[in-house]
RNA sequence: GCAUCGAUGGUCUAGUGGUAUGACUUAAGCCUUCCAAGCUUAUAGCCCGGGUUCAAUUCCCGGUCGAUGCACCA
């Protein structure tokens, strides 16, 4: 078992390092902080997480991938509430240079609503105040702003300013109509992005847990506003039960509690049946790849820690060693609100149209004025009166309407007031959007890090990255038992039939059997064949279990289809 | 970003004001009939920049990265 796990992290970020699974950028240059390479074996294993997530949402759920700049303009994240918002107030102190948020220096010396505050103001409340690190009185600061995305300029010379995006999701929101057309403009529908994402960060630390750039997989499922507690498929996750740590009980202090996901929508612990759906797909997921259950809980976001416009937010946090409980998935009910900041900066209409099952039947009441007698006797002022008019409420004698704080008595023939029956045929509706969004290098991170393992070999020490199959680098590995008698021919042979079916098989033939074993069990590789001289005369080869270490013999041509259901799960080794 | 500590082949390490020790790994060969065996040989290293010095991997200054603490983490 794990020994030491205080350092599970230094030994899992050291292998990773030595068998490329992760590497520092541009090590040549000197790294850079927040920035990592996937190597050879770790860009795999990403891979394989990616291709999972696909599976989940794009062939399980029918939500389609789409693929965005990661730099698009400034509109987009002004709408999105980026450009004003993912920024910090920040000063440094002038005594022991260090850089403090200036809103935390002003609350901690009572000042009253800093964020409300412009830069000068907030500058001038704080220099009675003390700085945190050297507890000096601050005197005159400069409070400036620190955006967390990065800037660049589009085009030579341009003044066009351009953003790496901070996220995926304000793609497939400026998309809105195009994908609405693409689904047919029905409710509900969602598109996925899986892909590169920026954020500046002040200070990564914690590995690969915070980066300045990074994959995010991310689905924005658009839903009827009143169709949210009716997800289609929800019998499939209603008894899944899982750990939840609600608001209420991290006040309380308590620990998370079992529930199935029809108990959590009834008691509204989750907000809706949307919401519970992804949460439990979300778990299905993780446990898919390899999180330990045991290591999972889903933790609600306290009321002041929510964006402003989430109604119900859920982090998946994974236990990690090192760093405790890492949120890697948020899942949020983003109401309408992105679609409604992109529908006003843009100038673009973001609804459905939803018809009624049968048509309404409303009266009207339409006012319609004598533009040539009002024309004339109002001139400029014409427009504003026929606009006033249309939502005033005339009576016999004529209308009152109000135009730049003027009154004007509209009389009665001067317009005609017609009541009419009309046919509503339905309305323009704004979806809510729900978002599960997946870190997927901290999926990556506790992958590795709930694979490592070391246990005893024969008296000697064996590390050993227990993967689950299906997300580990190098599927299968072939083995002759000597590199002589035929038996490397065949095992190239063996080799080349998995990499027709598809299957990632590495030939190793050199040194003792042994060591070939020891080196793929520390990349993780779950299964191995082995070629020997029993093969010569019956045509059969052992494949052994990385885990258990034990070997079965089974027939060359059954190979292939063997590892292929040992590695989608549809067959256990203990069942061969 | 601030403070403290650290950085020697791929990994772990010895050591030094005169270019570096050992082990493991890796590669080639021999041997070997299933879990890091053995033998031979080979490859490969003093984080970067500046200063002091005849000479710096070593001493000094600055930087980068990493660890820890503080701050930060929409």
């Amino acid at each position: 078992m794990i020994q030491g796990s205080n350092d599970v992290f230094e030994k899992v970020m050291d292998l990773a390092k030595r068998r490329g699974f992760i590497w520092p950028t541009s090590e040549c240059y000197g790294a850079v902080a927040g920035f990592i390479d996937y190597g050879p074996l770790g860009a795999m294993m990403k891979r394989r997480v990616e291709d999972i997530w696909r599976d989940f949402y794009v062939i399980q759920e029918g939500y389609y991938e789409i693929e965005c700049p990661t730099i698009a303009q400034e509109s987009v994240f002004i709408a999105s509430g980026h450009v004003k918002g993912f920024s910090d107030k920040m000063c440094q102190c002038p005594h022991c240079k260090e850089f403090l948020r200036a809103d935390h220096v002003a609350e901690a010396g009572g000042i009253k609503n800093p964020s409300i505050m412009k830069n000068e103001e907030l500058a001038a409340a704080i220099a009675t105040c003390t700085c945190a690190a050297c507890e000096e009185v601050l005197g005159t600061v400069e409070v400036f702003n620190f955006n967390l995305m990065f800037q660049t300029t589009i085009g030579p010379g341009s003044q066009r300013v351009g953003y790496l995006r901070p996220e995926t999701a304000q793609g497939m929101f400026v998309d809105f109509s195009r994908l609405l057309r693409f689904y047919r403009d029905k409710l509900p529908f969602g598109a996925v992005q899986i892909g590169k994402s920026y954020r500046n960060e002040i200070s990564p630390r914690q590995g690969m847990i915070r980066l300045r750039e990074f994959t995010q997989a991310e689905a924005e499922i658009f839903v009827h506003p009143n169709e949210k507690n009716h997800h289609p498929s929800f019998k499939r996750y209603a008894d899944y039960t899982m750990p939840l740590l609600t608001y209420i009980q991290q006040e309380k202090c308590e620990d998370a509690v079992p529930m199935s996901m029809q108990e959590a929508v009834d008691k509204g612990v989750i907000a809706n049946e949307y919401l519970a759906y992804y949460v439990a797909l979300t778990h299905h997921l993780l446990v898919t790849i390899g999180i330990k259950p045991e290591r999972l809980r889903f933790r609600q976001h306290l009321p002041d820690e929510r964006a402003h416009y989430a109604t119900d937010c859920w982090d998946a946090e994974i236990r990690s060693e090192r760093f405790g409980w890492v949120e890697t998935v948020g899942l949020a009910d983003r109401t309408d609100y992105d679609l409604n900041a992109h529908a006003k900066e843009s100038g673009t209409a973001m609804t459905v149209f939803i018809q009624y099952d049968e048509p309404k039947k409303v009266a009207r009441r339409r006012i319609i004025p004598n533009m040539s007698v009002l024309g004339k006797q109002y001139r400029t002022k014409a427009k504003a009166i026929f606009e006033a008019l249309a939502i005033a409420t005339p009576t016999a004698e004529g209308a009152d309407v109000e135009v730049d704080g003027e009154k004007f008595h509209i009389p009665a023939n001067l317009f005609e007031v017609r009541d009419e029956i009309v046919d509503i045929r339905g309305e323009e509706v704004v979806p809510h959007v729900i978002e599960p969004s997946y870190g997927i290098d901290r999926m990556c991170y506790a992958v590795l890090e709930q694979a490592y393992d070391e246990d005893t070999a024969d008296g000697e020490a064996r590390t050993v990255m227990r993967f689950s199959p299906n997300v580990a680098p190098i599927q299968v590995a072939v083995f002759p038992l000597m590199t002589r008698d035929e038996l490397d021919t065949i095992a190239h042979e063996i080799a080349r039939s998995l990499q027709k079916a598809g299957i990632l098989a590495e030939y190793d033939d050199s040194g003792a059997i042994g060591r070939r074993y020891r080196r793929q069990d520390e990349i993780g590789t779950p299964f191995a064949i082995t070629v020997d001289y029993d093969t010569k005369d019956d045509r059969t080869v052992t494949i052994r279990d990385r885990d258990s270490m034990k070997q079965v013999r089974i027939a060359i041509d059954k190979v292939p289809g063997t590892i292929s259901a040992l590695i989608d799960g549809s067959l256990t080794f203990a069942l061969l």
